[in-house]
DNA sequence: TGTGCGCCTTCCCATCATGGGAAGGTCAAC
DNA sequence: GTTGACCTTCCCATGATGGGAAGGCGCACA
């Protein structure tokens, strides 16, 4: 009784790739499978249905042990919808904070990238953008850099201030 | 003659990590640093400056390939600004690419929290958005999944369609 | 001159999620 | 029985960064 399937069906009715199904079940996010008397790992519907969450999890940014989290409030009866939506709202967070990262480098490059005509000549903003303060050729003052002659005579060669790094 | 510095000094002119310095030396992206006779690098302001330049080609999120990319048409007097900015526009693409993706992400998890009390009670549309389709427990037809009695009797298993995955 | 401390060196390991590939065993259809 | 798709485990790779160990160097201060 009950309806089976190897790792490879398991794999295409969850979404989840089979190495990955491995994986999950090394790290303890998902149980291990029961296996065949091959060694062939067995997987029900339930099990399936583990792993369709698992994906559809990802499918939303959630980190692996975020998920791990979910899992267990999932299979929780007593859990309070509180404890998840707290747990969905922090995730939203960071997906937006890396939206907005993301985004603003966008916009930045944008901004260089409108300036350049994009011809024929060397000449680029972009080139320059990247550059941003032009060498510091020649140093004003001797603040964090040595002169040496060559590779004879090394003089003082830093600040002794402590704890600079 | 020439004013130098060790990695420690560079990686604080030049934003890098010392560690990352030499990691890009490892790897080729920036030229080996010259040495001392103790063996310590040495750094003069144009290898600051590359270093910044990467440091900020690193800000707006290039990979260090295009990096290397764009090191080389910074170096290069006979570039054109079409190389630079077709190089830029691509990466702005991949870049919204990302944010769109990420704050997509967001939206569909913002409309499920939405849904969501946050009371004490167990009920949650978010665990019910990840579960999706609900369990597929007693499959239809026997498309994909066998039945077996225990642990006795193999019967057929798969359907011989070829390349499945 | 010695000592101490902070810096330098190389080398290995970890992250995060995923995949590639090798070597070898299993299964089922023809 | 052979074939070919599938399964098993194990190791390595990605991309960018960091941690940390073990040991050498540099310099200021006592």
């Amino acid at each position: 009784m009950g309806i089976v399937m190897n790792i490879g069906q398991a794999a295409d009715a969850s979404g989840v790739s089979a190495k990955m199904i491995r994986h999950y079940e090394s790290i303890g996010l998902v149980p291990q499978a029961d296996r065949r008397d091959s060694g062939y790992r067995d997987y029900d519907p339930e099990d399936v249905h583990r792993l369709s969450f698992v994906r559809r999890a990802r499918d939303l940014g959630f980190p692996l042990e975020r998920i791990r989290v979910l899992l267990g409030l999932w299979g929780d009866p007593t859990r309070s919808s509180a404890e998840v939506k707290a747990l969905a709202l922090t995730h939203i967070e960071e997906l937006e904070e890396k939206a907005r990262h993301l985004q603003e480098m966008a916009d930045v490059l944008r901004g260089l990238a409108d300036a350049c005509d994009g011809d024929g000549r060397p000449h680029c903003p972009i080139i320059e953008g990247l550059e941003a303060g032009s060498v510091p050729a020649s140093s004003p003052s001797g603040e964090r850099l040595i002169s040496r002659s060559s590779s004879t005579s090394l003089p003082s060669r830093r600040s002794p201030s402590p704890g600079r790094r």
